[in-house]
Parts: C-alpha cells; structure tokens; sequence
DNA sequence: AGAATTTAATGCGAAGTGGTACAAAATATG
DNA sequence: CATATTTTGTACCACTTCGCATTAAATTCT
C-alpha cells in the first residue's frame, strides 16, 4: 500500500517531516502571522509546492493540527498506563505535556492547539472543530482511566469521573498558557503538582 | 485636571471608547488577522489619527490589554467581596466571566487575554509581559481571598492558599479555552461548579 | 485679526500577502 | 523511444498591509 508507483515525477520531499517543519513556524507565530515564505523557507518547498501537497494555508495549518492531536493522543494513551497508579498516570501527563511545551526558541511555545488555534477559532470554523474535538477527546481519555481508578477502589465512588477529568485538563489548559505567558519550569511543575494532589486527594494509595 | 483645554483643534472622538471598539476587532479576529483598515473602520477614526492618538497597531493592541486587565480586575474585586463566602465568591467570578465569555457573533469570544495575547506572547516581548502581569494578578487576588478563608476557619490550616489560588485560575483559563472552542454554556456552567467545589471542599460553610 | 498648534482627511508608496500560470524536469507506461 | 503524468522552479499577479507625507480644518494664544 505504500510502494504504489506512482506515475509522474517523484516527490523530493517526506510529507511528514515537512509537516512537523511547518508546524514549528505556526507554533512560534500562529497561524494569521505565518506567512507562506515562512513557510517555505522552513520547509525548503517552494509555495507551488507546498500548495499542491497540502491546499492553502488554512488546509495545511489544519494538517498540522491534526498530526499534533494525534500525537498527543498517543502520548497520553502511553501515560495513562492503567497498571500504574492514577497519581502516577496524571503525573506522567503533565510531565510530559511541560516537556514539549517549555521547548522554545526564544520564549516557550506551549500548547500548540490553546497557543494558536484558540485565536483563530472564533472565526475559523473550521479550527474550531478540531480544537474543541481535541479538547474532549482529551477530557475523554482522562475520564476513562478515572472512570476505572472509581472501579478499582482507587478514587471514592462519590467521584465523578467526568468532571474530575475535565478539571484534570484545566490543570493542561493552564499550564499550557503559562508556559506561553512566561512562567518558570519550577511554578508550572508546582502547579501540576498540585493538580495531581487535588484530583487525587481522595485516594488511598 | 480634565478641563486643561489645549491648544490646537481638539479631538473629535472619545479615546476610551475607541479603545473599546479596537479591542472588540482584536477579541474577534486575533492581533495579526486585525488589520488597521478593519480597526479604522470600526472605530471610525482614519489610520493617520489612530496612528496619532495611540501610536503604532502594537501599541493600540496593548492599550486594549491594559484596559480589558484592569476592568477584569475591578470586577474580580468586586465579586470578591469578603463579607460574603469563599463559594460565593468563586461563584460570583466565574459567573462574571461566564458573562463576558459567551457574549459573541459567530461564536463565543472567551477571554481576551487568553484568547489572542498568547499567540501573540512568543514573539512580543511587551505582549508576554502583560499577559503574565496579568495572570498572576489575578492569582494575586485571589489568593489573597483564600489567605483570608483559612484565617477565618472557612478553609482548613493545611490548605495551602497559593496553590488553591493558582488552581482557582486554572478553571478560569479552562473556562476561557473552551468558550472558544465552542462548548455549551451548560459545559461551561458544570466546569465551574466542580471547580468551586473543589477548591471549597474542605469548607465548612 | 493673525500666529501658533493640534487634529483630520486624502492619498501615496514600498513592501509583503496568498495564490497561480507556465515551462522545465523526472518518472511510469505503452 | 514516445507519450502521459506528476512534481519542481521561476516569475508573476492582483491585492492588502502598515506607515507616513502633505494639506486642510479647528481651536487657543498674543
């Protein structure tokens, strides 16, 4: 399914190494401020190019966003290993969400979906829809690890799953526009900290 | 101190309510995608005499932030009101800002700050700083409230108010997130009475 | 009234914007 | 080898962008 020869002349470039390219430039810029020499210079395609792989601007800063919710789907999945205590799986979380969002040039990018696709979605259907499709896709995933700690005797029976997922992903939500504001390593760590304790200070283990 | 009449032909417009239509155009449509044309036009004052009055578009964004920050903040004093409960209060702010969240044309516009400083915050110096001076005035604040609540004996001894501040907020930065992304006020309303709940749990009252 | 000073309005200009037309290049097929 | 097909690169287009230069208007000071 992969060695389908195509017919005309071969592309010179790897779809997806350039996507992660483009999406440094969103992510540091944002979407309206990204121009498509940005764009091309950073992926090394000229805007012919770039346009025919992906479509417009607004095609290939969806794909971005696309690959990055995935992305961190599969990390999150990874975290919330439910062999491991929820405590543990939330801490796994924010550590690895501060991880990819402390990592900056000249300040620190955070979120790139609640860094640069929330300005946009007021007026971009379009990324409107993956934004808040991520956000409960999120919400979700959580849900379901706290839904099991419940089953599991780890968390009170009086919990309630659903919310205390979404307060868990307020804890990202926040860190996520700290990181961008500004704010230290340490305070952001203190934060999910806390997070963690407050989510779980009804466990027993 | 405001009759000082000045010398030349005086100004036909009202500065703060031109401040107010600017940022209504930033709110929407984000500091990149805001061109001086759209701002002109909303504000009904030609580039040339916006250029004059409050400098270049980073610098009029920047005013809009300051105002909106101080309105926030006066209305956060106000519904922080000692006299009334610490559940009270929390309610009262995420109302308040529920309120200003939801208030949208196509779609609900959410914070300002959040919404459209922090795309902005990697890139501009001067963006970063106000959007951080701004969230930790207002952990600030509130944590000077829950300081209170523990001296009273509404909060436990063992609570630790900096921390509870800071998580008070993360609702809000959530709440804030997910107005723009489109989620129902109902969504919105439950978020922020888990997140009272929550940090109020230990309260007696 | 006349000079000085500040604001308003028109319009310009250089640079940058997203997007595309077109021809050259590289590959598969017949 | 010739043809069809796809990608690449150059150049270009119409449009928008921000900012300013310049002139006209409105007010105060002398």
């Amino acid at each position: 399914m992969k060695d389908e020869k195509k017919r005309g002349r071969p592309r010179a470039f790897d779809a997806k190494a350039t996507l992660a390219k483009a999406r440094d430039v969103f992510w540091d810029r944002g979407f309206a401020a990204a121009s498509l020499d940005n764009l091309s210079a950073a992926t090394n395609l000229n805007r012919p190019s770039l346009y025919g792989a992906f479509g417009d601007k607004e095609d290939l800063y969806l794909d971005t966003l696309e690959g990055y919710r995935q992305d961190g789907m599969d990390a999150l999945a990874l975290a919330l290993d439910p062999s491991l205590p929820l405590r543990d799986n939330l801490a796994r979380v924010y550590e690895g969400a501060l991880a990819v969002y402390l990592h900056g040039e000249t300040a620190a990018r955070g979120c790139l979906l609640i860094g640069t696709a929330t300005v946009e979605a007021v007026e971009r259907e379009r990324v409107r829809e993956v934004l808040g499709r991520s956000l409960s896709d999120f919400d979700g995933e959580i849900e379901k690890r706290i839904r099991l700690a419940v089953e599991s005797g780890e968390l009170s029976e009086s919990a309630d799953p659903q919310m205390l997922a979404r307060l868990a992903s307020a804890v990202m939500h926040s860190l996520a526009v700290r990181a961008r504001a500004g704010d230290s390593r340490e305070t952001l760590e203190a934060i999910a900290r806390s997070g963690v304790e407050l989510i779980c200070g009804s466990a027993r283990s």
